[in-house]
DNA sequence: ACTGGGTAAACAG
DNA sequence: CTGTTTACCCAGT
């Protein structure tokens, strides 16, 4: 019964899809993807080390003049994060389809100053649920613009350093531009 | 250093 | 609805 009507509403999600332009965005740490939609960035990756994974950079439809604008946007608060500086503006992002949670967690993540860093727990508490610790975690891990979405600021209680989606490397490098001293 | 129980959220079936 | 999987936490060994 659930089950059905959840299937009906994935259905609906699938039929309103929009369009997503792919534009790539040039940074001294290597060449970043950014996804647009109609409303705004929608995802970001980091760059693709072995082979040109993201299948589909042809059959999209050309940016809007509003996305190349944001995509400018995206690049300046991107050299300024790498640069460990707090971005001076962001695009509008797209959190269509994330969980209420996920979007309390995302929100939390903005408020993390650079150089600063955050636990899982007080993250789970910011998001105003003090023990969804692992949860809060987990919606770290999908976060789908990292860098500016700062999860990278984000370590376990005990000190380490926890995960990261787009590999620890990235997530010590991010650290280490803001100062952050690691231990590990 | 390791283990086990507690805990929350997303997802597949 | 149940089971499985986590970028967790904490108190015991």
């Amino acid at each position: 019964l659930t089950l059905a009507i959840a299937l009906s509403l994935d259905a609906l999600f699938m039929e309103r899809k929009t369009t997503m332009t792919v534009l790539k965005i040039k940074t001294q740490e290597g060449t970043f993807t950014a996804v647009f939609s109609e409303c705004g960035l929608a995802r970001l990756e980091f760059p693709q080390t072995k082979p040109a994974p993201s299948a589909r950079n042809n059959g999209q439809s050309a940016p809007t003049s509003q996305q190349r604008r944001w995509s400018r946007l995206t690049a300046a608060a991107l050299q300024q994060v790498l640069a460990g500086k707090k971005p001076t503006a962001l695009p509008p992002l797209d959190w269509s389809g994330s969980t209420a949670f996920q979007r309390r967690v995302w929100k939390a993540l903005l408020h993390i100053a650079p150089g600063r860093t955050r636990t899982y727990l007080q993250i789970a508490a910011d998001a105003g649920n003090p023990s969804g610790a692992r949860a809060a975690g987990n919606a770290c891990g999908a976060n789908p613009v990292p860098v500016l979405v700062p999860c990278h600021r984000v370590v376990t209680a005990n000190g380490e350093l926890g995960g990261f989606s787009g590999g620890l490397e990235w997530k010590r490098r991010l650290l280490a531009r803001e100062g952050v001293a690691l231990s590990f």
